[in-house]
RNA sequence: CGGGGCGUAGCGCAGCCUGGUAGCGCACCUGCCUUGGGCGCAGGGGGUCGGGCGUUCAAAUCGCCCCGCCCCGACCA
């Protein structure tokens, strides 16, 4: 294609709403325009690269045997209703009426309107299993879209769905996706990480997320370097680090102490010269309706998804003020367990064994120290605590990386949630009725996109893979007014074609910088430029990722780069 | 939803404090010139100053209300 039919709108400032890389430079690059908070118009070069993609997830999945289909973005609000999620999605559904004032929402996933399709189709276990797959714009209102495409309000997910008899077959579709995602995120040039998840409101039994490490993520994972055990830090298990002061040791018995106007735990640390990690922390919760008082390390921070599980209530909610004066007798603060029996106490594992420590004493302005649980107080002891820094890895004992992460994939076994809500039921070779066991899948495209610019741009612009770049090489004539220059760009443009590479031809009258700036910026792997050696027959070959230079006789230029660029599909990121 | 910031030409910004009818750089158009890293010269086009109401002889500028966008937090498959 020639540049000059194209609209490639760079800019050469910076829009000013733009912080992360990947948004400022999908701006600059004339990738994309912003319509609204979180919606955004995607132009051709976005188009083209979203596409690569997509035909990359394409094939993958239908390597593991899903089958495309397409299904509505308009639900009406009954098979919400039905499921459940009407209520429990909450705000972040767009819901509207149409001219009868019936309730319909945009679609942000499909279990419902898959299982609803499959409900009335599905008869026999002979039909199973299946897995079905779409590429959907999902709708979603989020309180906060952020970052360029990498919180939206409308955006694109491949999600797939599969139906099996059971959790054998639940196990291999989910394995099949597991090894899907990979292959994807490999071909897509992503340096990701699979972690272990929750299952949040989708339910289900196991979970695993594909993330991409980034500062530019909002999610955070831990993981380790040593045996590769890897989690989202809600969910990850880890060995705490040793506190930093050791308890007092002996039989001792808790003492009350003045600590006027000290209420957190970084005043009272202060206050007694001991750190965090020698007090104990008190958390007031409700869950199903009832108070429930959580005991962490004072350094430590409850796992939220944790504590669900343990209590069973998704739902939990931290006490008010007032309940909490009502109950322990002090306001947040000066909270303790001891003494503690109109409520059930849980306790992190990390405060297993110690001695001795500081908490509060349920009474304004004091606090108790020598206190040790199992003896001044009893509790229930579970995994409740989020990993801290310095915590180490349970099964091979090396300290656990913690980072933010981009998520952009979610491989879910949901099992039967949704098939028995909606009514989804096949006969058994036997003859009974069995609702089929359920797994979903979703892959977000342009996060893809956005992740791979996150991980691969330099000063000059945007470094991506050559899988999912919108061209594979730019033939760019440094004079295009110079006749033999321009005619030579001409013919090495044609033979890339011939090779099947996706040219572009720079016929702009510009100047060299100019075109050597914006090629740069958009991020095209591979630049031939026809310049002054021309004279010598020869051309020269830019890799736009190693920065690197190669002198080329014309005629070679177009099948060198051939070669390339085939070799280079699986490139992925610098270690 | 809470906190903060911003809204003046396509992009980046100044002007606002101290009211007097809008300016700079880049981009764009025309011509000349130039052609190896966002050249040079000359001429030119483009702005409801986010919106409404108010104060005033006079509002981009002062006041009130609203809207939008960004960042932090809360929230979130």
């Amino acid at each position: 294609m020639l540049w000059t039919k194209l609209f490639i709108p760079t800019l050469r400032q910076t829009p000013a709403e733009a912080e992360v890389a990947s948004h400022q430079l999908l701006l600059r690059a004339g990738y994309i325009r912003q319509l609204s908070a979180g919606i955004y118009s995607y132009l051709f070069l976005a188009q083209r690269s979203l596409r690569k993609i997509q035909t990359i997830v394409r094939e993958e999945m239908e390597a593991i045997g899903a089958q495309e289909i397409f299904l509505p973005a308009l639900h009406p609000a009954e098979i919400w209703r039905e499921s459940g999620r009407w209520d429990t999605m909450g705000e972040n559904m767009f819901r509207l009426k149409d001219r009868f004032q019936r309730d319909l929402c945009l679609g942000m996933t499909h279990e419902e309107i898959i299982t609803v399709l499959a409900r009335g189709e599905l008869r026999s276990y002979k039909q199973l299993p299946q897995i079905w797959y779409q590429i959907q714009t999902k709708f979603r209102d989020e309180a906060r879209p952020k970052s360029g495409l990498l919180r939206l309000r409308q955006f694109l997910m491949k999600d797939s769905y599969s139906f099996d008899l059971d959790q054998a077959g639940l196990d291999t579709a989910y394995d099949k996706h597991y090894q899907a995602y990979r292959r994807i995120l490999d071909r897509c040039g992503l340096d990701y990480l699979a972690v272990e998840a929750h299952s949040g409101a989708m339910g289900g039994s196991q979970s695993m997320e594909f993330v991409v490490v980034s500062e530019a993520g909002e999610d955070l994972v831990a993981f380790c370097k040593g045996c590769g055990y890897a989690a989202n830090l809600e969910k990850a298990i880890s060995q705490p680090s040793m506190p930093e002061v050791e308890d007092p040791a002996g039989d001792l018995e808790p003492e009350r102490f003045s600590t006027p106007g000290q209420k957190t735990i970084a005043d009272v640390a202060a206050f007694t010269g001991l750190p965090a990690s020698s007090q104990m922390k008190s958390l007031v919760l409700v869950a199903d309706g009832r108070p429930v008082l959580v005991m962490l390390r004072g350094d430590h921070q409850l796992s939220e998804p944790k504590f669900a599980a343990v209590t069973g209530d998704p739902e939990f909610r931290p006490a008010h003020a007032d309940e909490i004066r009502e109950w322990l007798g002090a306001e947040a603060g000066s909270l303790g367990p001891v003494g503690v029996t109109n409520m059930p106490i849980l306790a992190d594992r990390a405060l297993a064994g110690r001695r001795n420590m500081i908490t509060g004493a349920n009474e304004n302005d004091y606090h108790l120290r020598h206190v040790t649980l199992g003896e001044d107080f009893e509790a229930e002891l579970h995994d409740l605590r989020l990993a801290a820094v310095q915590d180490e890895c349970v099964h091979c004992g090396r300290v656990l990386e913690i980072r933010k992460a981009l998520e952009i994939g979610h491989i879910f076994k949901l099992g039967c949630k949704y098939s028995e809500s909606l009514g989804l039921r096949v006969l058994n070779a036997d003859g009974t009725e069995i609702a089929p066991i359920m797994g979903s899948y979703g892959i977000g495209i342009e996060r893809v996109l956005s992740a791979a610019v996150e991980l691969h741009h330099d000063q000059d612009g945007m470094v991506l893979p050559p899988s999912i770049a919108p061209f594979d090489v730019v033939v760019t004539p440094a004079n295009n007014a110079d006749e033999a220059q321009s005619r030579a760009a001409q013919s090495i443009y044609e033979a890339c074609v011939d090779q099947g590479l996706d040219a572009l031809l720079d016929d702009r009258d510009e100047r060299p910088g100019v075109k050597f700036k914006d090629a740069d910026l958009i991020g095209v792997p591979y630049r031939i430029t026809v310049g002054k050696k021309l004279t010598n027959g020869m051309v020269e070959l830019v890799e736009r990722r190693k920065r690197r230079t190669t002198d080329l006789p014309v005629k070679e230029a177009a099948l060198t780069v051939a070669g390339l660029a085939s070799g280079g599909e699986g490139l992925t990121a610098p270690a």
